[in-house]
DNA sequence: CCGTATCCCTTAGGATACTG
DNA sequence: CAGTATCCTAAGGGATACGG
């Protein structure tokens, strides 16, 4: 369980796999759509996604090189779950805005 | 997006919403249902949780005092929606597994 | 019983520079 | 273009001790 949920709590794992939803997408295509992303951490959540069998990488053995990423089926089910609770959050924003600052007033931390 | 599924990153967050949902709780029995968590985060998972509007804290001021803790019915619709997710896990978790194992053999790093 | 306060270590992840 | 390698800091969270 933890080994499938302690993902979503990584930086980019989440916008990743919604950008990869629409489609196969090149290395440089999904780095640009991640504004504020690292090329460090771009490799590093595509490599764990590929390593949990979410992501295929296809290399293009040209010069320079293109390298393809894109949802597996596991990844594909996994992408549409994690869509839902994306949805819920965005439903429910507000109210957690709500009852954060009601919560700080109350709490009044100075 | 961010606000809310950070919460999920964290540790005990989502433990601690499914031992909610089965009712109301005091302190004690929900850090005895958490294996392994330290007081400390006991306590800045509920607080945070608390927060969020997820959870709400009634204090019966007795000596020595009486702590409970239950889920809003925010709390409850995400508690709801997180369990979608945990059952996804543990439905995946073989194929997971498998993947990572087929994928660490591959990339074989000694 | 229900916390808070400290200390400390580990990990996530940004910035930057370098390669096939 | 698609990565690695290194360095560095900030945050998460465990252990322990103390308090109303």
């Amino acid at each position: 369980m933890r080994l499938i949920l302690d993902r979503l709590g990584e930086r980019w794992t989440v916008t990743t796999l919604a950008e990869l939803s629409n489609g196969p997408k090149r290395y440089r295509e999904i780095e640009r759509a991640l504004v504020g992303i690292s090329q460090r951490m771009m490799t590093l959540t595509l490599r764990r996604l590929e390593r949990d069998g979410y992501v295929l990488r296809h290399v293009e053995p040209t010069v320079p090189p293109s390298v393809t990423y894109e949802l597996s089926d596991l990844g594909y089910s996994f992408s549409t779950q994690v869509a839902l609770l994306v949805t819920w959050s965005r439903e429910h924003k507000s109210k957690l805005e709500l009852a954060r600052s009601t919560f700080d007033s109350k709490h009044d931390q100075s």
